[in-house]
RNA sequence: GCGCCCGUAGCUCAGUGGAUUGAGAGCAACGGACUUCGGAUCCGUAGGUCGGAGGUUCGAAUCCUUCCGGGCGCGCCA
């Protein structure tokens, strides 16, 4: 792309540069912005105020050094310094022709790149306890997760996407829900029952203990003692019927994992025992008080944790420890965590922890966003687990719609607090801004439509003579395309599918207002009709990725 | 008390690894635009001492310090 050619540019002049001893070798990243107005240019470049410092040198006098230095090339028609030092590139005009071009040619993979190639990464998100249905509480990792592996893929990673499953032994709240459980078949069989305290109380808990009796049948689950081993059973087969529903649900919103990963197996692969007798090996345990502790303040915590409880029970932190060696002995050079910001505590343990096996923390890397909370005339919606009054993602999913759901939840940033208004929701569900890009994309395919009924061709639109294209508006929608797939890798390296949203949103208003000016359909004027076919058909494919990035459908009607 | 996140227009939020850039969008409000490709649209008006105060700089919504306000955490639970 040229913004890419035009770095390289640079790049080569500065090595000239300090090769001919004019500039000092320097390591600042180049950056490119767009000038403030059109007639400044297609791009500027900062970098010889930031290099004049170290240069010693007039940020101007810098900036003409470099041009000086500049290998010549088609792309750059002229430059010129502005300001206090800005280098100015008018590039030559058919560079956005070509990127419509492209748009055209390289259809949905427009956009994506190779930037990380070679790189395996995986995405953990969700990951709710299998104790019940997803709510709404833990509702935002799941399209932030899943548009994050997107943005990752486009960028040429390879990605999987993984939802640990806490099902451990130790896992105190799995086994807690298997005896809520138990305590609800009991009841339907009309035994003796008692709910534990701080157990399950949810009616959904009743839901399942029936589903269980039907897959299972009264004989086989009344058989189940009613005590510890009898729990863990009984948990175990409730989280089949949970995480089928917890499947369920992310479906719903398209997000599908490549693995679900039993934290059971840890214990079962002995991941868990092997990684205890490391640690005791490198001699960052001890013992006291009966427990097993690991040393983290001697790597940057604030106090020693505990691995093994007194009681014998594995705590999160060991597990986790645990997890990350199976991680990388899958094979993924990076590994991702979308957390709720309950957990936020817990990441520098875990980096400690890690650092105290030998293993690099920099491997991981743990994004922590803000919750999410639902109002209801102008009232937060309480929730709570335990005492079973939740709002289930299921139900905002089947109330707003899945597409509404994803772009909601990705429309902020993910450091941000979020209250969805589920008024607003329901009620003005029409006049959403998902609804205003997906109608960009329907009303493009419906010109398309109409230029075939009028017996206008819509195939091999790359053919079309784009140097027609000269109108204002027309102008704007080449540069989007022409932006697009450096904004695609500067989501996916900031892990921000909520630029992907704006951006959105601005690529239909930029349409739109285009619409209002230019004609698309002319027969008295065929040569641009074709040219207007081409650039608009461009715009809807950048629509349709974005959207495809984001997981929300793009339709040819509405 | 400590840690993390947030504070930008009436409301919901972008922009926050400094720079020709002077603060943006949607919704709400007000005024306009359909004999033409989808009016679920477009054009215009109005609306902000970027929470307060210092500091660094040629330049700060952006970086540093401090204070105020709100949220979330701080267990041998996960």
């Amino acid at each position: 792309m040229a913004d890419q050619q035009l770095t390289d540019l640079i790049a080569q002049a500065l090595r000239a540069c300090a090769d001919a001893g004019t500039l000092p070798a320097c390591e600042i990243e180049i950056a490119l912005e767009q000038p403030p107005k059109p007639e400044m240019g297609d791009f500027s470049c900062n970098i010889a105020l930031r290099m004049s410092g170290e240069a010693q040198m007039k940020p101007r006098d810098v900036a003409q050094a470099i041009i000086d230095a500049l290998p010549a090339c088609g792309l750059v028609d002229r430059c010129e310094i502005a300001g206090p030092g800005f280098i100015n590139f008018h590039l030559s005009p058919t560079w956005l022709q070509d990127a419509v071009r492209d748009v055209l040619l390289l259809g949905e993979r427009y956009g994506t790149s190779t930037a990380g190639a070679g790189t395996k990464v995986q995405v953990e998100f969700v990951s709710a306890n299998p104790v019940g249905p997803l709510h709404v509480g833990n509702a935002r990792g799941g399209p932030y997760g899943d548009a994050v592996a997107n943005l990752l893929e486009a960028a040429g990673h390879e990605v999987e996407r993984e939802y640990l499953l806490n099902d451990g032994p130790d896992n105190t709240q799995f086994v807690l829900f298997g005896a809520s459980v138990q305590a609800r078949v009991r009841e339907i069989l009309g035994r003796e029952f008692e709910i534990p305290e701080n157990g399950y109380r949810g009616e959904y808990v009743i839901d399942f203990a029936r589903a269980l009796l039907e897959r299972h049948g009264a004989e086989k689950l009344g058989a189940i003692p009613n005590d510890p081993s009898g729990h863990d059973e009984m948990a175990l087969l409730a989280e089949e019927v949970v995480v089928e529903h917890i499947r369920e649900t992310l479906a719903m919103l398209g997000i599908e994992y490549q693995s679900w990963f039993s934290e059971r197996k840890l214990f079962e692969a002995g991941t868990v025992g092997a990684k205890i007798e490391d640690l005791r090996r490198r001699g960052v345990v001890y013992e006291k008080d009966g427990a097993l502790w690991l040393r983290t303040t001697d790597f940057g915590d604030e106090e020693d944790r505990v691995l093994v409880r007194s009681n014998g029970a594995k705590t999160y932190l060991m597990t986790d420890l645990a997890y990350v060696d199976d991680k990388l002995a899958r094979g993924f050079d990076h590994c991702i965590y979308v957390w709720g910001p309950d957990h936020a505590a817990q990441v520098p343990s875990v980096k400690a922890g890690m650092a105290a096996a030998g293993v690099d923390p920099a491997v991981t890397e743990f994004i922590i966003h803000q919750i999410v909370r639902l109002t209801e005339g102008g009232e937060i919606v309480k929730m709570s687990k335990r005492a079973g009054k939740i709002v289930t993602l299921r139900q905002l999913i089947e109330e707003v719609g899945a597409d509404v759901t994803r772009f909601f939840l990705l429309s902020r940033s993910v450091d941000a607090h979020l209250d969805f208004d589920l008024d607003l929701a329901r009620k003005e569900s029409e006049e959403n801004p998902v609804y205003y890009v997906q109608y960009a994309h329907a009303r493009i395919s419906s010109i398309l439509r109409e230029a075939r009924a009028k017996g206008l061709s819509t195939e091999d639109l790359h053919e079309a003579d784009l140097s027609l294209l000269q109108h204002a508006d027309e102008m704007r929608l080449m540069r989007w395309m022409a932006d697009y797939p450096g904004e695609v890798l500067d989501a996916a390296m900031r892990r921000a599918p909520h630029r992907i949203a704006h951006l959105s949103r601005d690529l239909a208003a930029t349409f739109h207002q285009f619409y209002g000016t230019c004609r698309v359909i002319d027969l008295e004027a065929p040569e641009l009709s074709r040219a207007r076919l081409a650039l608009v058909s461009a715009a809807r494919t950048v629509l349709a990725n974005m959207l495809g990035l984001l997981g929300i459908s793009a339709p040819e009607t509405m």
